[in-house]
DNA sequence: GTTGTTTTTTATACATGTATAGAAAGTAGC
DNA sequence: GCTACTTTCTATACATGTATAAAAAACAAC
């Protein structure tokens, strides 16, 4: 039934994504390129392209394994609101570490295949609360669109503090006309304190608060 | 005083930026390189990098010629929710039409120079919908965050849907365990559908009574 | 005018993801 | 064993953003 044809194989996917794993725990992602990976295993670059699609579809793979590692923490019984938003706040603290596992998603608000206990918890939750199934659909990619953009939000801002440079908001509030908009420039100074607080768990609140209770 | 020294320039940072625009406007965002744009102005690539810093740079002084032109949609005065929606809205609508502005900003939830007018709406309509200011700092940049969030899914699927190819979330579905994820087992093919749907105003609205109602 | 100084421009180079073409290494049919 | 076919791998090439070094073009001091 196997009766393979063709060169054997010198490399696999699987040996692929471990050395992948390898490198991104040793020098972090932004050690992981093609061609390092292609050292690493053992082969050139293009030979990874046989085994996968191209770095998009990597990243998944190794996004599948990662999520197969977490910790699926206990959520409250009791409020479902309170289990919605504790779910999320778990998606949120498995993600916030790798940064680059949302550029990958994004659009794939499923996240991965080991990893649909966030999803699943969610619409459950939801719907718990008195939400239609598809309501709950809704409310949920909701919830990740808010999830995704605060993680990638926070990372952007990481990169750029360690980047260093003179941030724009300083050029924004340096030009700042108080008639046109008096609450900036009320505000002037303190924004970049303002901006720093961590609002992850306020607005998930407010979210799931305001998606559970009608219009 | 002006007293200028050195070698004369052959361009300048505003000749770049309208060569930028025309680029774009003629091929698109895809057809902005730092080659075709040197190109354009009738120099090398090199030479752009003594006007701007590097290309982000240029992203955003495109961004603030583009939100110079943005028309204001008047806000209703009545209801402060509304107005927030309303402003919300505006903003998204700005963005949506160029997903390419949200990567430049991400982290910078000021938006441009000339596009202070929706964060100062914004917040101004919290505090008048009771929030105290810096409560109405946080609820904007939960409002950022998700419309970040939702433009960048948006412009992720799109691009996915241009490039073909099999969906993860196929994939996904495939693999499903009803015992596990009995949820989403159930949604099954429907996920597609129903993930295609526009649940911006949605989530606004929620967001919005949520973050204005207390806990 | 020669020499130095400053600013801008050019030339060259590198790492990156990935396309394309062809070589290599196996099996199957004869 | 020879030919055909299939799969995998290798070599080469390209576009991209950008670093670095050198050259060019102006002015100022003498």
């Amino acid at each position: 039934m196997p009766a393979r044809t063709g060169r054997p194989p010198k490399i696999s996917r699987a040996d692929i994504v471990s050395a992948a794993h390898r490198i991104i725990d040793a020098e972090g992602i932004h050690g992981l390129t093609m061609r390092r990976l292609a050292r690493e295993v053992g082969t050139t670059a293009m030979a990874l392209y046989h085994h996968v699609r191209d770095k998009d579809e990597l990243l998944r793979l190794l996004l599948d394994e990662y999520a197969a590692g977490i910790e699926l923490s206990d959520v409250p019984g009791g409020d479902p609101v309170e289990r919605v938003v504790s779910a999320a706040t778990a998606m949120r603290a498995a993600l916030v570490g790798s940064p680059w596992i949302v550029e990958v998603l994004r659009a794939d608000d499923l996240l991965s295949v080991h990893a649909l206990w966030f999803p699943e918890t969610i619409i459950d939750g939801l719907v718990g609360a008195g939400l239609e199934p598809e309501e709950a659909v809704d409310a949920y990619r909701i919830i990740w669109h808010y999830t995704a953009g605060e993680i990638s939000a926070r990372a952007a801002a990481a990169r750029r503090r360690d980047r260093g440079g003179p941030t724009y908001r300083g050029q924004v509030f340096a030009g700042l006309d108080p008639d046109e908009t008096p609450r900036l420039a009320a505000l002037g100074e303190r924004w970049e304190e303002l901006t720093a607080r961590d609002t992850y768990d306020k607005g998930v609140r407010a979210l799931v608060r305001g998606l559970v209770t009608g219009p």
